[in-house]
DNA sequence: ACAGCCATGTAACTTGTTACATGATTTT
DNA sequence: AAAATCATGTAACAAGTTACATGGCTGT
């Protein structure tokens, strides 16, 4: 929904055409994240479709203006409002990687945790070097704000991960196993007591 | 692609049924993100569509058994081989959301920021109460594995919107503005020099 | 009988993303 | 003239997600 709300939110200021819309995210996000042109106007299509957008005029030179409509203006007011949840819709794929990944039998997870961290090292230390120095114009200010929130993800990452095989090395891979179930879920209502246990 | 690659994953352990399948992920993921059912079956079918997985046997009881393929196997073990890649096509919706915000003209981002902090600060408390000791079984052990993930990176959110909180006040809202280009791009390719500033 | 879980599946939908087609304009 | 950029759009697809339909089985 990211890149929906921020376009929505950029309409909020002014009507715009849709690659000028490009040009807004990629300053406003510090071209952090490369946005497909096409992109644009596929939400715009789902944006009018939902009702928060409608076409407006179009330019001497034939560029497509977009405005928000109140129902739109409304969108962006709640999302601002609203904090971002990161609750259990929000999945993290690394997580649930070395969770699976500890649950197999066959695998080092040791080692797939080193090779994690050595990226995830390396990419802390190219953001580092990327980011300016804190003094900054207004443009890059929203370059190094993104930046940072990077570097604060990364480093986080780098401690979970370290912490992570600290915590897996106190436990035998016996006990850190967990087999596919023996005695497997049967039809209809469970048996109060299970007999077929290996 | 952590679901579908996860229940790929645990098939490589031995054929599993597509309700079991769920009780697998639930088991190795602390039950920490729910799954729906449906979303199993539709997985699997997209799997088998792309060659990793095959349909198998049918249990006396009915059930549908799902086999990994050779190609399964090798994808797994790509898988596994792999870092997570947090590169460009990660985007981070909060951080997203805060330079686009910091980049509006009529909007409070302290207070955006305020909220979205009581918010993390909060689902940090959360997560720590249900986390428990360190002492664990294995099943507590995944459990608690992806919940210390969740809490390092919901430590990083509450560090980094502090720390962009303190930036933000350092720089007077004029040249946080950045306001939709006057001189907008043009057909073509641009003039040398911009005359059409304001 | 009925409620509730086990189990499979389908249909529809969301956002994000890419590849491609098309043409105008402008610089070289 | 050619290359590059500006600009709009379309078509297709991926992964995730949900709601629903349909039975079977089991405990009360």
């Amino acid at each position: 929904m990211s890149v929906r709300q921020s376009l929505l939110a950029i309409l909020d200021q002014g009507a715009c055409y849709g690659y000028q819309l490009r040009a807004e995210f990629d300053r406003r996000t510090g071209s952090t994240w490369p946005l497909n042109v096409g992109q644009i106007y596929n939400t715009l299509d789902r944006l009018e479709r939902d009702g928060l957008v409608a076409k407006g005029d179009v330019d001497e030179q034939g560029h497509v203006y977009w405005r928000i409509t109140d129902a739109g203006r409304a969108d962006v007011a709640a999302w601002l409002a609203a904090p971002v949840r990161r609750g259990p819709g929000t999945r993290d794929e690394l997580a649930i990687k070395l969770a699976v990944a500890a649950t197999l039998p066959g695998v080092d997870v040791a080692e797939v945790i080193g090779t994690q961290r050595a990226t995830s090292v390396a990419t802390l230390e190219r953001l580092r070097r990327a980011r300016g120095d804190d003094d900054a114009d207004a443009a890059d200010l929203a370059r190094s704000l993104v930046a940072d929130s990077m570097i604060f993800a990364a480093e986080a990452e780098v401690r979970w991960l370290d912490h992570t095989a600290h915590r897996l090395s106190q436990h035998p891979l016996q006990e850190r196993s967990l087999p596919l179930s023996t005695d497997r879920p049967r039809r209809g209502r469970p048996a109060a007591a299970s007999v077929a246990s290996a």
